[in-house]
RNA sequence: GCCCAUGUGGCGGAAUUGGUAGACGCGCCAGACUCAAAAUCUGGUAUUCGCAAGGAUGUGAAGGUUCGAUUCCUUUCGUGGGCACCA
């Protein structure tokens, strides 16, 4: 009976779906675990083998802990509105629903294959109205909402207008626009359109103005960690700034909320510094300085008010307001040029720009505590959008501040003394301040408190918090993606009731952007006579909130029943990459905040532990083609070579001698034939080639195969092989091809199709390599040669059951103490291993245990249910299959994970290493509860340690008791 | 430029708390089976000196702490990823 993996998979694949093995209930009485899968979007291109990896993981996971006894919650669906599918409707005038859908069973026909637990009952597709309902009315959660600083959470907006009606605004200043302030009797005065005004400056989710990233090809607006150099990350479109009414999300609001909680959660260090800094509070002060001969005031946010007075010259964002009030007539020309320039360019190219390029205002401004005139200069490097826009320059103190003052030749004034080398800057706080006026004499971290109270005192400046986040943008100009629910009336956003909803994304005729940039949506009259909203969700609307949908997925009242999100609670495991670190993780965990502040779940953090996955890179494949300077046949497509790498690298080495072979080898099958001159002066160019790594078996070209590639293109190549001569059917050298670790894309022909593998090796096996491979959350390169290996060792397994001969072999023996030790150990390591997401030992502690179990001879029952039983989340199909061919009536999926117990691996003397000098030198068996005393005679006895002494006495003994002994002479 | 991660045999990797470096697998070499090949099985495989016994070297490099360092510290180089010249 042979290991017959494909009936097998296939056999419990339809099984399990029928029994439905994977249905999960929200009413049990164990204790419940929520595994979760970043939502995938369902692109068109379909998995390569680095995709499922962390769904295997995942997979393991959840499996492993329903066989602790857990109630398991292991959902998947799409993330299915997007770009893509808009940009191929766009080219293929097939609407995004069907593409998005038929890229849907595809992605689904293939994880099938995989064999993963998910309930699919519980699939969710945000594209579906039945979802994006709820997607809606949550937006108009946050549409009513506001952010209550006092008590530091989300409330509604009506309580906030009784606030206004009763006190004014003096409570709650205005987070959108701090200019506006009123009494109560004021705000009452305000006409309807105007409180609206207001209000909209509190919401947290809100319409506002401002400049975005606009792709004029994808007719749309990209959120900041969309666009990529300065185009667009889907599509590479370019990217320019234009300003445009948009939909925000406030979540700088809970900015120090955002902060506090990455306290509570279990996310990488690395995780939580990105997010840190991306959220990236600092302390400082805003300074206000007079300009010289106008009355204009220049504001300007620094995190060192200490070193005010080492500023040198200001430098303000070129947008910046006060730019075109203080430019003086001489420097007009050369500021509107400066201007013009900066236009030209998207952010991104500002952001990466080395060269320095500034440009002076003429204008002054005065140093408030010795009226020291300031040049004040624009420079792309300041940014409008971040503090003020403004900064004061201190040369001596920052690094950039004194390449710009190097570079335009402003003066330095030096206020750290020694710690200033004229070099360059020093950023240090320990400085003791000179060139500082009532400052002199103070160490620099003491002067920043004496400094900002001074500036409160005088009027002039305060103390400050800032953050580098800004709010979400949080509207399209496409038409695949939620419309919002909102009308407008005289310029007034009114949410749609709730009985309104789901607003239907209606149909279009073209996919094309409305006019003056809005989306698709403003092209259909019905829409628009109804004065609906244009713009529509980014992809970030609908993940934001999956995590809770999934615990109750078909409910048509609630967009998640509080009893079952109280059970479920948290996402106790999330699995994926670190490219959401900022984008999607930010989000949810804004969202989760405010639908916890406004009582309809119980907690504020959704997800309790991040995993990372690391990246599969992939593992590029080169042919050498040969042609050549001077050798003129070789340069024609009917003569094509390819050389084998050992050709190749001999070459790289011009060594006269390599070259001559190789052109006597081709000369000798070349139509026309090269004099000894030739060869002499004649050169070869050897190009590596991408070849698909589908036809490559290890490091062998299949030549055969690869003459059929590409239409044939090379079906009358020659090829050189590896020992020097030319291929022809009875070679038995090889053609050996080069290889190097490269990102895995199409165009490499680097990528490995799963479903290839699954149906060659078994999913069990693809399972367990990709697992193999390495550890999870590292980044690593692809083998497809390294499966066998895996395959190797389920195939071991299913020997100790059944020998092909033989048929059943196992047995109903009493196990042996050795026996017995070998399954606790590996149910120790299995499960040690499992729990800490150490899957790739864990893989290794499996063959292990069948090499040893093999060895034995052991093929007891007693022995090898408990090792099936542990095999489940990493093999489940063959784990199933000889579970049933032992007799079990239930499935294995619900089996409990064995127990280890530690009498069974007790060992009575230990293999003790002996070190003399830290030098390892010999071993010796000894009793496990020896002490020092018993120790040093017996190692002072060893011949080998007295061969090492030679005669003296040793000057210590270090015995660490079950570890070594380390003699030191 | 800044931040993060990472560096161990021919390759992927292991060594969980400072305690026998290289588990497990690939590849390679040899052998068994076979007319032969494939598949399978068995043994070997860090480098180096040596017939062997046994040495020496070895975790990117250089220092340091320690009886003992892949593990901790300092400096430095390479690779991968991220970024916002963030005041």
């Amino acid at each position: 009976m042979e290991y017959n993996f494909r009936e097998i998979e296939k056999k419990w694949q339809t099984q399990w779906k029928e029994s439905n093995a994977y249905k999960v209930s929200n009413i049990s009485d164990k204790p419940k675990y929520y595994v979760l899968d970043m939502f995938p979007y369902p692109s068109g291109a379909g998995l390569h083998v680095g995709h499922p990896l962390g769904y295997i993981a995942s997979d393991i996971f959840a499996r492993f802990k329903r066989l602790k006894g857990f109630n398991v919650l292991h959902p998947m669906g799409y993330d299915a509105f997007g770009l893509p599918a808009e940009q191929y409707a766009i080219e293929h005038g097939i609407h995004p629903a069907i593409s998005t859908e038929n890229n849907i069973n595809n992605f689904r026909a293939q994880l099938d294959k995989i064999g993963f637990c998910f309930d699919w009952d519980r699939e969710v597709k945000t594209c579906d109205p039945k979802y994006y309902k709820w997607t809606q009315w949550i937006f108009l959660q946050l549409f009513n909402s506001y952010f209550n600083r006092h008590t530091q959470k989300a409330e509604s907006i009506d309580s906030l207008i009784k606030i206004f009606e009763a006190e004014g605004n003096v409570n709650h200043p205005c987070p959108g626009d701090a200019t506006i302030e009123f009494e109560k009797d004021l705000w009452k005065s305000f006409t309807d359109e105007y409180q609206q005004v207001v209000l909209m400056h509190y919401r947290l989710a809100f319409c506002g103005y401002g400049e975005v990233n606009w792709c004029e090809a994808l007719g749309t607006v990209l959120a900041n960690d969309e666009v990529v150099n300065g185009v667009s990350e889907r599509g590479g479109h370019p990217v320019v700034k234009k300003k445009l009414r948009q939909w925000y999300l406030r979540i700088t609001e809970y900015a120090d909320r955002l902060l506090q909680g990455l306290q509570t959660v279990d996310f990488s260090d690395a995780m939580k510094e990105m997010q840190t800094n991306w959220i990236g509070k600092s302390t400082g002060a805003e300074i206000t300085f007079d300009i010289q001969n106008t009355n204009q005031k220049l504001t300007v946010y620094t995190t060192r008010p200490d070193t005010i007075f080492g500023v040198d010259f200001m430098v303000v964002a070129p947008e910046h307001e006060l730019v075109k009030h203080i430019t003086t007539a001489e420097q007009k020309n050369e500021v509107e040029k400066y201007l013009h320039y900066v236009n030209s360019r998207s952010e991104r190219e500002r952001m990466a720009e080395k060269k320095i390029t500034g440009c002076f205002t003429g204008a002054y401004a005065i140093n408030p505590f010795n009226a020291k005139p300031i040049p004040v200069w624009i420079s792309e490097y300041v940014l409008a959008g971040y503090g003020t826009g403004a900064i004061m320059a201190v040369p001596c103190g920052d690094e950039r501040d004194f390449k710009f003052a190097k570079h335009f030749n402003i003066p330095i004034t030096n206020i750290i003394g020694d710690y200033f080398n004229g070099e360059e800057a020093n950023a240090t706080k320990e400085a003791t301040l000179t060139n500082s006026d009532f400052l002199n004499g103070i160490v620099m971290k003491d002067a920043i408190e004496l400094v900002v109270n001074q500036l409160e005192t005088l009027g002039i400046g305060k103390k400050k918090i800032n953050y580098r986040m800004r709010d979400a943008a949080f509207s399209r100009q496409r038409y695949w993606g939620e419309p919002f629910p909102i009308k407008w009336k005289d310029g007034t956003a009114y949410p749609l009731s709730e009985n309104e909803l789901p607003l239907l994304l209606p149909e279009v005729d073209t996919y094309s952007p409305g006019p003056e940039g809005e989306g698709p949506l403003a092209n259909i009259p019905e829409w628009v006579a109804k004065e609906l909203e244009t713009n529509t969700m980014p992809g970030y609307a609908g993940s934001s909130w999956y995590f809770l949908r999934y615990m109750d997925p078909h409910n048509d009242a609630r967009f998640c029943d509080r009893k079952v999100s109280d059970y479920w609670n948290q996402v106790d495991l999330y699995i994926g990459g670190t490219e959401h670190a900022v984008g999607h993780l930010l989000y949810s965990r804004m969202w989760t905040k405010a639908l916890y502040d406004l009582g309809f779940i119980g907690y504020d953090e959704p997800f309790k532990k991040l995993l990372n996955q690391g990246m599969i890179q992939g593992s590029s494949r080169f042919v050498y083609r040969l042609t050549g300077v001077l050798v003129p046949d070789l340069n024609d497509n009917n003569n094509t070579f390819f050389s084998s790498k050992n050709h190749f690298d001999k070459y790289q080495n011009k060594v006269a001698e390599n070259k001559r072979e190789l052109f006597e080898l081709i000369n000798s099958v070349l139509p026309s034939k090269y004099s000894k001159e030739l060869i002499e002066i004649g050169e070869f160019i050897l190009t590596p080639l991408h070849v698909d790594v589908n036809i490559v078996d290890g490091y062998e070209l299949n030549i055969e195969e690869f003459k059929k590639w590409r239409n044939s293109e090379y079906a009358n190549a020659e090829f050189i092989l590896e020992d020097g001569s030319l291929y022809n059917s009875e070679s038995t050298s090889k053609y050996i091809c080069g290889a190097e670790v490269e990102k895995m894309s199409k165009s490499k022909f680097n990528t490995v199709n799963p479903d290839d593998l699954v149906a060659k090796y078994g999913a069990d096996t693809f399972r367990m390599y990709e697992m193999f491979l390495g550890p999870v959350e590292q980044s690593k390169p692809w083998d497809t040669k390294g499966i066998e290996g895996v395959h190797r060792f389920l195939k071991k397994l299913w020997r100790l059951f059944f020998d092909e001969l033989k048929g059943k072999v196992w047995n109903e023996e009493k196990a042996t103490t050795e026996e017995l030790k070998v399954l606790h150990k590996t149910i120790k390591k299995i499960e040690d291993d499992t729990e800490r997401f150490s899957f790739n030992t864990a893989v290794s502690a499996f063959m292990v245990c069948v090499n040893e179990l093999a060895d034995l001879k052991c093929n007891k029952r007693e022995v090898l249910e408990p090792v099936l039983i542990m095999l489940v989340p990493y093999a489940p199909h063959i784990a199933e299959e000889l579970w049933k061919a032992l007799g079990n009536t239930g499935s294995i999926l619900d089996a409990t994970f064995p127990t280890f117990e530690s009498k069974y691996v007790a060992e009575s003397t230990k293999e003790y290493p002996v070190s003399i000098n830290g030098k390892l030198r010999t071993t010796l068996s000894l009793d496990i509860n020896i002490s020092q005393p018993e120790v040093e005679p017996i190692v002072l006895a060893n011949e080998t340690v007295q061969k090492w002494l030679e005669g003296k006495a040793p000057k210590k003994i270090i015995f660490v008791k079950g570890k070594m002994i380390n003699v030191v002479i």
